[in-house]
DNA sequence: GCCCAGACTTAGTAGAATGGAC
DNA sequence: GTCCATTCTACTAAGTCTGGGC
């Protein structure tokens, strides 16, 4: 189903889909006469969207109440198979002044889970709306002269409004809506000129393997070289298999449940809880005291295929010695794939393998020089049949499989810190492979070494023994740095980026690291409308840097934008706001503006939004002559600009810590809108609602699955086949009371949807399907039949009963072509209405269900859960409406979260 | 002040596991 | 029990941000 321009429904209180007119009354002052902040409107500028509606009605309370997220975006799918939403984040026009979008009411203070009342953001004094000195100083030309590619200053072109000299702007390069011509740039006082960053060339990494320890590790700790005597902790620190070891036929057992369960209890009660110990809860620059673990498992070296799968080439099969072999078979296991009809990813590829090919060539004096020319084909079609086998053993052969493998993770599944036994996160290293580089990342295809132990770092207690690699081989060093928290470190050799073992996303260090980041973004509402107040006074500087810098936060802050560090060369181009260039942001007036962008993992952002008017003429100004496609849009801000003016409004803050805050508030105004007597079926759909609105704030979006098409499609069919009974059910009551029409005449009324073609595909379905059922009936009396020594039924038996059921769907035509149905053995008016109205109920139903099955199709939720949204705001939803936890979190959020089940009780607030 | 490495978080996807309909 | 769709988990790519070196 193709989407095109779609409104999304409203999840933040800054957007709206009313027109700016009726928007207007932006919230310069505070309304203190607001209620609690349950019933607080949305505040802020646009409030009309499905969640927003209370900005709707009167208007008024459009300018209120909590805005302080911008929520709701509307995104675009990538590669544009959705249209672009409207958005709208502006918060006034019905002056200039610029309510901005941050005033907003006094929230409540907060309880916090210790019992601390925490202080919220003050605002209760009234915000002065900018003085027409204001603004006319804002109108004066910030630049006289404009500023060559070159840096060499021109004459500033001018014209516009008022008299003002403005630059004259080029004719928008991307769009057509645009009107920069009549963009008059304000002239800077200091600094009109683009500074035009360029983009970061390519990083001169270092190979893997030149580096022998990490810089941190070679100040702040002692490196060793490990030495192939070292002891060897033979003993796994795990006692033994995590609770993925455990088989669904144990699961089942009675016993063994209530075993597992006592279990369990014993190991929540074992468990560390940070959250309870004060100490635990500091900076701590150091981590830990002891620390112990068996570093990383490698992967098991390669198994050459049977002599009779071959590559072939030109037609010919290939002997390849193992080492090709596997690089083949890396490509061979995704000839159906997108990858491998990539154009960059074979290039890459192919010349990866032609290299390993000089150094292993096919026994045949073969030269391989076109991936063409190239058929893994025989190697797919083995990979699939050993697929195919594996899926056919039986459980206690898969179960064998899967206890020899936990038996031999075990020893690396924990690390023990300070005495405390840890889960350890990714302690597989990472096997050979093709690099999936995503987008258009020149990388992508590019052969992934296999690790050695030559190639890893350990990070490890002094007193700790050093764990022997499970292949030959001797640690390429090890460090006892108590300052990080991963246990081995190494560097991959396509981009020359580092990786690392850390523990898992449930441990002490992920869990208070976790928790500290949802604190500092809850003490940033303290803070945000001071620097939300600032940002919109400096969207009028006369200085370049700050008018650029506070443009830039009004789109992370109303847009939760990335803040967009600079990239090199040899990675994927994607920004992010400061590194959005001149052709990313096009201007459509009187105020709107439309991004379109590749963000992180080549995701696009195609958004319609509408801004404030200085914002508008911020980037009109950031967009003049000489400025040009591929041209930073903010050539005088960076992320380490950003970030250090950010640091003096509130310390520690950084433009990410907008994201997590932004998402966390939406999802708790969004989360009011939870039915409050509705089944848990209902509350938990709001939830997910709520969720789902933060996504899209966030853009997280991912691919619509393959099938998804023919899916949707079968459960449209689906919902035509509940018509279709409905229709039959209405012709019958039509015959046994004709006069019903009158007395109900929406029941006289067709159902929609239906037409002659899905008539008879779905006829011809029910028939065929009817046809099945009988033969599968016949076969199984007959089995009875001879089982108890009687004589079988014959073929002519069954074709008789074939022969009836066609007839009988032959009636079904007939009737539903006359549209007369005999009323079926035993119905009544009464009957047949309480049906309909069951029919109507499951149509609906089903209907909604599938609309939000499409709306959902592109959309992540769980990216938002695990990192955006604070887990107690959770926690303390399932508490106040009585929804089982396990129902929103699955068993790893659960474990990812402690803190937050023990910490917020049904009252907690962000 | 810039550049870069280092350390950590955030992200989408593939494949396994689970669950519901038939 | 099988099939199919959905959910969960593991994996690893791709970000952010800090701080050291020059």
């Amino acid at each position: 189903m193709s989407t095109t321009t779609s409104e999304m429904a409203v999840v933040a209180p800054n957007l709206e889909s009313t027109p700016i007119t009726q928007a207007a009354h932006a919230p310069q002052v505070e309304d203190e006469s607001m209620s609690s902040e349950d019933e607080m409107p949305l505040k802020k500028i646009n409030g009309a969207g499905a969640g927003q509606k209370r900005a709707g009605g009167g208007g008024s309370s459009s300018s209120s109440g909590d805005d302080k997220p911008l929520s709701k975006k509307p995104r675009v799918s990538n590669g544009g198979a959705t249209a672009s939403r409207k958005r709208r984040i502006i918060a006034s026009d019905s002056d200039e002044s610029d309510a901005g979008p941050s005033v907003k009411k006094e929230p409540v203070p907060t309880p916090k889970a210790n019992g601390v009342s925490k202080p919220r953001s003050s605002n209760a004094k009234k915000v002065t709306p900018p003085s027409d000195s204001d603004l006319s100083e804002d109108e004066r030309p910030l630049a006289k002269k404009k500023a060559t590619p070159n840096g060499k200053a021109t004459p500033n072109g001018n014209g516009g409004s008022n008299g003002k000299a403005k630059p004259k702007a080029k004719k928008p390069v991307t769009s057509g809506s645009e009107s920069e011509s009549e963009s008059s740039p304000e002239e800077s006082s200091e600094d009109e000129k683009p500074l035009a960053k360029k983009k970061v060339a390519a990083k001169p990494r270092k190979s893997a393997g030149s580096a022998v320890a990490t810089p941190a590790a070679k100040k702040k700790t002692t490196m060793v070289k490990a030495e192939s005597d070292s002891e060897v902790d033979d003993v796994p620190l795990a006692k033994g298999k995590g609770s993925k070891g455990k088989t669904k036929a144990e699961e089942k057992k009675p016993v063994v449940k209530k075993e597992k369960k006592v279990k369990e209890e014993e190991e929540d009660e074992d468990k560390y809880k940070w959250w309870e110990q004060q100490e635990a809860m500091g900076n701590g620059e150091v981590k830990w005291t002891t620390f112990e673990h068996n570093a990383v498992l490698f992967p098991p070296p390669y198994v050459p295929l049977p002599k009779s799968v071959k590559m072939k080439y030109d037609g010919v099969p290939l002997t390849l010695p193992p080492e090709s072999e596997e690089v083949a078979g890396f490509f061979g296991a995704m000839i159906e794939t997108d990858h491998a009809r990539d154009a960059k990813f074979r290039e890459n590829f192919f010349r990866d393998f032609k290299a390993v090919l000089e150094q292993y060539p096919p026994k045949e004096d073969v030269k391989v020089k076109s991936l063409e020319k190239c058929d893994f084909k025989p190697m797919f079609e083995h990979f699939e049949r050993e697929k195919e086998k594996k899926k056919a053993m039986t459980k206690d052969e898969k179960k064998a499989i899967k206890e020899a493998k936990d038996e031999m993770e075990a020893p690396y599944v924990f690390a023990m810190v300070d005495g405390r036994k840890e889960k350890v996160g990714n302690f597989r290293a990472e096997p050979p492979g093709l690099f999936r580089g995503r987008g258009e990342h020149p990388k992508k295809g590019t052969l992934k070494h296999r690790l050695r132990p030559e190639d890893i770092v350990l990070n490890i207690g002094k007193d700790a023994p050093i764990p022997k690699p499970n292949i030959p081989g001797e640690w390429k060093g090890i460090q006892h740095d108590n300052t990080v928290t991963w246990l081995a470190y190494w560097k991959e050799n396509v981009n020359g980026n580092a990786k690392y073992v850390f523990l898992s996303a449930g441990s002490s260090w992920k869990g208070q690291s976790d928790r500290a980041k949802f604190e500092k973004a809850r003490d940033l509402i303290k803070h945000v409308d001071k620097i939300r107040k600032d940002y919109t006074e400096d969207l009028k500087s006369k200085v370049m840097a700050d008018r650029q810098r506070a443009t830039a936060l009004y789109f992370i802050d109303r847009l939760a934008l990335r803040a967009g560090n600079e990239k090199g060369e040899d990675e994927a181009d994607t920004v992010g706001c400061c590194s959005l260039r001149y052709e990313h942001v096009t201007l459509s007036p009187p105020n709107k503006v439309i991004f379109d962008f590749l963000g992180k993992d080549s995701m696009r952002f195609h958004q319609e939004v509408e801004v404030d008017h200085q914002v508008f003429k911020n980037i009109k100004l950031f967009k003049a002559e000489p400025k040009k496609k591929g041209d930073d849009l903010f050539d005088r801000l960076t992320t380490t600009l950003l970030n250090k003016h950010l640091n003096g409004m509130m310390p520690g803050l950084t433009a990410k810590v907008f994201r997590t805050y932004n998402a966390s508030w939406t999802f708790q105004q969004q989360l009011k809108n939870t039915p409050k007597n509705g089944t848990v079926a209902e509350k938990i759909a709001a939830y997910n609602t709520a969720n789902r609105d933060v996504a899209i704030l966030c853009n997280h979006q991912k691919t619509v699955s393959k099938g998804f098409e023919a899916s949707f499609a079968k459960a449209g069919d689906k919902i035509r086949a509940l018509k279709y009974q409905r229709m039959k059910l209405r012709l019958q009551l039509f015959s046994l009371d004709p006069k019903i029409k009158k007395k109900k005449p929406e029941l006289a009324e067709d159902e929609s949807d239906l037409d002659d073609e899905f008539f008879e595909r779905h006829e011809s379905d029910l028939l065929e399907r009817a046809l099945d059922a009988a033969k599968k009936k016949f076969e199984k009396e007959n089995m009875k039949l001879e089982e108890e020594g009687q004589k079988k039924k014959g073929k002519p038996d069954l074709d008789e009963r074939l022969k009836e059921i066609k007839a009988e769907f032959k009636e079904l035509k007939k009737e539903r072509k006359s549209k007369k149905v005999e009323p079926r053995k035993g119905a009544t008016e009464e009957k047949l209405l309480e049906q309909i109205a069951k029919m109507d109920e499951r149509i609906a139903t089903a209907r909604v269900q599938l609309e939000d099955r499409d709306k959902l199709k592109d959309v992540a939720l769980g990216t938002s859960k695990i990192n955006y949204i604070d887990p107690r705001l959770t926690v303390a939803w399932a508490k106040k409406y009585d929804v089982p936890l396990e129902k929103l979190f699955s068993k790893t959020l659960r474990e990812k979260f402690p803190w937050a089940e023990a910490e917020a009780d049904a009252k907690w607030v962000f």
